[in-house]
DNA sequence: CTGTTAGCGCTTTCAT
DNA sequence: ATGAAAGCGCTAACAG
């Protein structure tokens, strides 16, 4: 410290230690060359005052950060913690720091804006995206600025570098699974758009597919997660459907937790399906028949397509595609 | 951008607006005051210039980042994960930006304090620690220097400030509703220190608190939730719990798909209970008996506790502790 | 309300 | 191998 109680800077290491505050500076950034008698002096010095590093000093005169941003739409769910807990970790394996940017299920589109501009501000070198909410351009228009990686959806904007799952393939895939077990009418939950462009994508891909085997489909658009009873009260009541079909493990559980409410039992009288397959809902002590996404894949992709442009100049954008596989479980039954 | 293809900075935007940057400088902090129509030409000539403000430089010569940092031990886990997002959501709402450091379960102690000193790199003003591993004494060194909060865990250091939940209570607690049920015989899985403080000291509460009520405890130590099956097949072969007490609910899940393994009935058979109550595990499609953790309460008394360290000079540290409440489900059952 | 002048703490040439 | 000096982009007194 000095006199002023203001924390130590490179200054008084080097005079403590005895040496011209570049040597202090050389030492703690690793670069150009010091003695071994220097550096023990300068290292004794810091010590002794307890110095710790500007970073934000450090990086405004050299104008490298080293630092990736990220954010993540909700940090508290399973998918977004998984996804981003990845992606810190493949950036400390490649030497970057992170700062990581969350919502919640309250931000709105600006919120979410405004801490993506947060990061920028921060001067990020460069930014990974994972939200279904934020649209296209608003991407495109930050991209320009700074290197940007969306993940965990997909992506079309040419500029825009992606790493997603195929929501069309899995989709399709878990209601073939559905449709293959005899199910004949099938009510889908059918977010939309604005909801999350991930879950409406799938959903729709499950309904097509569906249609397609000559399924009936009773669609059920625009639900919220919170209002999943009165839907399922019309299923039980229209008493037709043998399956229902959730866009993500979470609003299978809401499903469930209405359809037990009624007495219904899953999967003897109605079955359901989820999809994400993400710790913790992946217990097989739950059992939910699902469609398991491979994030961990997609976290360390997102991060090194993003390493790809910081290193290698400019590749051009290029869209990953990565497939999930089926988690069949117990709630979705054969139909007899 | 200026020819050389960097960004532009106030200065740039400064003469295109035709003022100086100090003008610019008021715009962007909002501090001093400016004209109407020096602020529009100012914020014309930032957009057509594509200004974005370098909030390191800033902070740099204000000497207020403005910046509280969070490391949470693994954010992909929904106890972390709600906590992040509450405390992320807390600090948005007092005009604090975020910045975040998480682990994984593959962090050890040593990464784990790397990432906590990289917080204190980047400047933050107030640190806010979420892990059960980090000893004490290793925060009481780095709270001398940053203003620190430890959330989620309990904290007998006198000179860091703490907010977490009874986990005696809970664990006591809980106990009872499984003795008042009927359970004469019951096994505890204890953790370690090692592995998580909250964890071995909530289990010892349990065990502790059966012992007194004239049960039979069947202890099982320093289990790890991979290698859950083991006990649990030791337990049906003895043949005499009734009930089995977890440490969280993702262990009472592992405990639960390990009975099934063996075809044994939860809770017809034996009874399981968890400890937590977060989402999504919380839901009653799963029913599980747990105790529920007031996590948003305790991020947003952290972040406050934090603030108020900040704010209002150095309050002495304080600890509060809250406490959880029963969420009594289907899993653990009455014994006849 | 506006411009001028010093720095914030650190990294870099460029000398020595 | 070491030191001196010139900034990085911005804010903060201080004068007008």
């Amino acid at each position: 410290m000095r006199g002023d109680g203001r924390p130590p800077t490179i200054i008084d290491v080097a005079a403590r230690a005895g040496v011209s505050k570049s040597m202090v500076s050389r030492v703690y950034s690793g670069r150009g060359s010091v003695s071994a008698d220097t550096r023990s002096k300068v290292l004794t010095a810091a010590a002794e005052l307890g110095y710790v590093r500007n970073a934000m000093a450090a990086s405004m005169s050299s104008t490298r950060t080293n630092t990736l941003g990220v954010f993540v739409r909700d940090a508290s769910t399973p998918f977004y913690g998984r996804l981003l807990v990845t992606m810190s970790e493949r950036a400390a394996e490649v030497g970057y720091r992170v700062v990581v940017a969350t919502g919640s299920g309250t931000f709105d589109l600006d919120d979410e804006l405004r801490a993506l501009d947060h990061l920028v501000e921060m001067q990020v070198e460069g930014l990974l995206v994972c939200s279904g909410l934020l649209s296209s351009s608003d991407l495109v228009i930050r991209a320009a600025r700074t290197p940007l990686v969306v993940a965990g959806r997909p992506e079309t904007a040419e500029t825009v570098t992606s790493v997603y799952c195929d929501e069309v393939h899995g989709g399709r895939s878990l209601a073939d699974h559905v449709a293959d077990l005899g199910h004949r009418r099938v009510t889908v939950l059918q977010p939309g758009e604005h909801q999350s462009l991930t879950m409406s994508s799938r959903a729709r891909a499950m309904a097509d597919r569906l249609l397609e085997l000559g399924v009936t489909v009773d669609p059920v658009r625009d639900v919220r997660i919170e209002d999943v009873q009165g839907p399922v009260d019309r299923l039980l009541e229209s008493g037709g459907s043998t399956a229902v079909m959730a866009p993500s493990d979470r609003d299978a559980l809401a499903v469930m937790a209405a359809l037990r409410r009624r007495g219904v039992r899953v999967p003897e009288d109605v079955s359901v399906s989820g999809y994400d397959g993400v710790a913790p809902l992946d217990s097989p002590a739950i059992g939910l028949t699902s469609w398991a996404q491979p994030l961990r894949e997609v976290g360390r992709r997102a991060v090194d397509a993003l390493l790809a442009r910081l290193d290698g100049g400019a590749p051009a954008a290029q869209h990953q595609v990565l497939l999930g596989t089926l988690q069949a479980g117990r709630t979705v039954a054969r139909v007899h």
